[in-house]
DNA sequence: GTCTATATCCAGATAGAC
DNA sequence: GTCTATCTGGATATAGAC
């Protein structure tokens, strides 16, 4: 289980790959990636890189994985029972910054544009695991019908896509956030915060 | 102003290539059209291409055009005044429609993903007054905030994503639509229709 | 005007020397 | 592990036949 120092040192390596090809998406788009270039960046010839990924997909599907855990760890705050109207509040805020400040990243995870590029079974599997979780975490807050889950989903991508496609850097779609959260919230019955207690040391009306 | 028979016959040409255009980006995702065999399915050499259209992403534009187009015209049904709840719910299964019967046109119409493709002025503006359009409607039927323009826009592009990219060719967010209108409509303010009446005859109680 | 042929450049990927 | 050399093939652009 332990790490031999030269599987330190590839992992290493591999890390240093990866964020130089983030970097290179950020400058000439997610299918920008050229492997001539991103050997270049890390001081190397191309085929060397085929020592530390298999292919370009490979490197996409690495890069996926890497968005996907990293998304799990911007939500972790989240608690898993009880949320609140101010969890999901927070929980849209949290979800809507993340995919904003970083349109490759959002491109790469959650539309199909890449011809050809599909995440490998265990990549997709984070995905899935995190999509799993919501669907716990919404069932805490008495929302179990999986058409509010799909609509809690639609709704933040749609706001999210929106942001990044027609006013990237602004707020103009981030400024609706709140009020669509209450919106949802209204709908799916999770009950408004009583603005004078602290929802999170507050025992909930609900079993 | 009239054609001249050499125009007809070049115009001619310029849409079986675009047909072909999109067979192939259908077959091979947007990013996978090839000159080469974009060409070979129209039976010339990719260099004969050239004088038909400037570069490759002239064809991408002259695809943007014919899609923002579409659009419009699949739109077109819509009256531009006094719209009723009826025509929201309409308008947004039109829409709906429209955008996953075709994912790859979708793409390219909302999505920003092809790198360095930007519609030129002319075509862009299509779209701008595409959505100048559906700003009158809105405010026809007393939405004239843009905080619900953009909310609008958002609910349906959300919906509409998530069941391109999680749930092809299935009704999973296609069934959530009439419920989501309303669920607008409420917030927005536009008057349930009334069971009894018929919308498109009826004499609105909104002058 | 439109075509074929061709040139240049760049892409992903592989073989084999070291 | 990293390199050079090379394969296949796409994108752009130009020359010149017809």
């Amino acid at each position: 289980m332990s790490e031999r120092p030269i599987d330190r040192r590839r992992a290493e390596t591999r890390r240093e790959i990866l964020a130089a090809a983030w970097e290179l998406c950020h400058q000439e788009g997610l299918a920008g990636l050229s492997l001539r270039e991103l050997a270049r960046r890390v001081g190397m010839r191309a085929p060397s890189l085929y020592s530390y990924f298999a292919s370009k997909d490979a490197i996409y599907d690495a890069m996926f994985a890497e968005g996907q855990i990293e998304l799990g760890e911007h939500m972790s705050f989240l608690p898993d029972d009880d949320l609140t109207r101010e969890d999901f509040r927070a929980g849209a805020q949290a979800f809507f910054e993340f995919c904003t400040s970083d349109p490759v990243r959002y491109q790469l995870l959650f539309q199909r544009t890449l011809p050809g590029f599909e995440p490998s079974p265990e990549t997709y599997a984070l995905a899935t695991d995190r999509l799993e979780r919501l669907e716990t975490q919404l069932a805490s807050a008495g929302v179990s019908h999986r058409r509010h889950l799909d609509l809690w989903t639609a709704i933040l991508t749609g706001l999210t896509s929106q942001q990044i496609s027609n006013d990237p850097g602004g707020d103009r779609w981030a400024r609706l956030l709140d009020d669509v959260v209450d919106l949802f919230c209204d709908h799916a019955g999770v009950p408004p915060t009583e603005p004078s207690k602290n929802p999170r040391t507050t025992t909930r009306s609900r079993k």
